[in-house]
DNA sequence: ATCTTTGTTAACCAAATGGTTAAACCATAA
DNA sequence: TTATGGTTTAACCATTTGGTTAACAAAGAT
């Protein structure tokens, strides 16, 4: 059943059925069956290379996790200025979420779930780091470049502004009467909108 | 178990467990039975006042948006400027969420899971509506006090900007280094932090 | 006092679920 | 051809879980 089987191996089968079952589901929710029956084949392989649930789902949540945060890098750790990494990132950030709307709210979910899980994608090789972002932030504050700014909630704001409507996108639509194009439609606007609402906020 | 237990009848205290127990592991991590030792009383009698899991749980579900929708109603159908409105806002729904750290987790993740239950909620009597908010805000940019912007994406921006903290709370504490204590400051620093990012950004 | 309704409990049940096993399958190297 | 090793399957198992039942207690109602 599952549309995108780039893997001909099992293995790999498996892990695209578990992801697909997991982002939906979550932990709780998500039925080692159902993985088997959306990957084609019998449960009993699951865990003939998975062993347990409990390691199958921690494959899915680190993978997940490694795509995202190459896009959290971009605004944390490129070279240009504040203002040019915000319009970059606000753009790329959700061109990239509309291809896997599933991915934040997944993350964010087992994340409250289990805080623990933290520890594990600390692990990864490309984990972003706040300190260059806050150091730049208060160079260019000092410059007169910016308007005065604590990083850090100039941090939380970018990426709440650009996150949240994917991790409530079921609120937003109800309160906005949309449907799927009238919500995909927004999204595209917001690219510009706000890159430019964040702009207007800190440039001197 | 449960700290606080103002119901002395039977009924309230299954509301009063079942609200601590879906809050945190949502519908499919929770339990009967552990809400039945949280309430401290036998588990037939989830079934005798509640009939079944689900019933229960949209007793709970219901309970918790109508806490969250006069917060929204502030500001959505309040008669001060968009100004004083963001500033009021912000400022209010940051004490209120703290008290109830669980709530906007809980209602995002369960419409998600099950987005047929927006009409649920909507069918509530203090049920917000964007209208005047959009109208609001199209008036005053004519007027002049406000910098061009459309109503609805001051809406998601003004929401993302209060909610999402609360919903990616250990993303963050994880991000920023944060212990309890440290996130709570961070939070009350928001009060002031959020209105002024806004204000800044749309005020002429 | 006794009947009736409501509240409460322990024991029980059927279905679902994660996980295991033993046998079969199959490619490949000897 | 036939061992050999990894791979796959159907059947099975133990436990968990939502839900039920029948007996019992408490409290009004008559």
């Amino acid at each position: 059943m599952a549309k995108t089987n780039k893997n001909k191996d099992t293995e790999g089968q498996i892990l695209n059925a578990a992801e697909n079952v997991f982002q939906k589901k979550g932990m709780d929710g998500a039925r080692m069956q159902e993985i088997a029956d959306e990957a084609g084949i019998n449960k009993a392989m699951l865990h003939y290379y998975y062993r347990s649930k409990q390691l199958l789902f921690e494959a899915v949540f680190t993978n997940a996790f490694s795509l995202l945060a190459p896009q959290l890098n971009k605004i944390l750790n490129d070279d240009s200025s504040i203002e040019d990494k915000v319009k970059n990132f606000t753009h790329n950030y959700i061109s990239f979420i509309s291809k896997h709307p599933y991915l934040p709210n997944f993350i964010i979910q087992e994340l409250n779930r289990n805080p623990k899980f933290f520890e594990k994608i600390q692990q990864n090789a490309a984990f972003p780091t706040l300190e260059k972002f806050k150091t730049q932030v208060t160079e260019e504050v000092e410059k007169g470049i910016l308007k005065p700014i604590d990083g850090e909630q100039l941090f939380i704001n970018i990426i709440s502004l650009n996150i949240f409507p994917f991790v409530a996108t079921p609120l937003i639509k109800g309160f906005l009467k949309l449907d799927d194009k009238g919500f995909k439609q927004l999204m595209e606007q917001r690219k510009i909108a706000v890159s430019e609402f964040i702009v207007n906020s800190i440039k001197k």
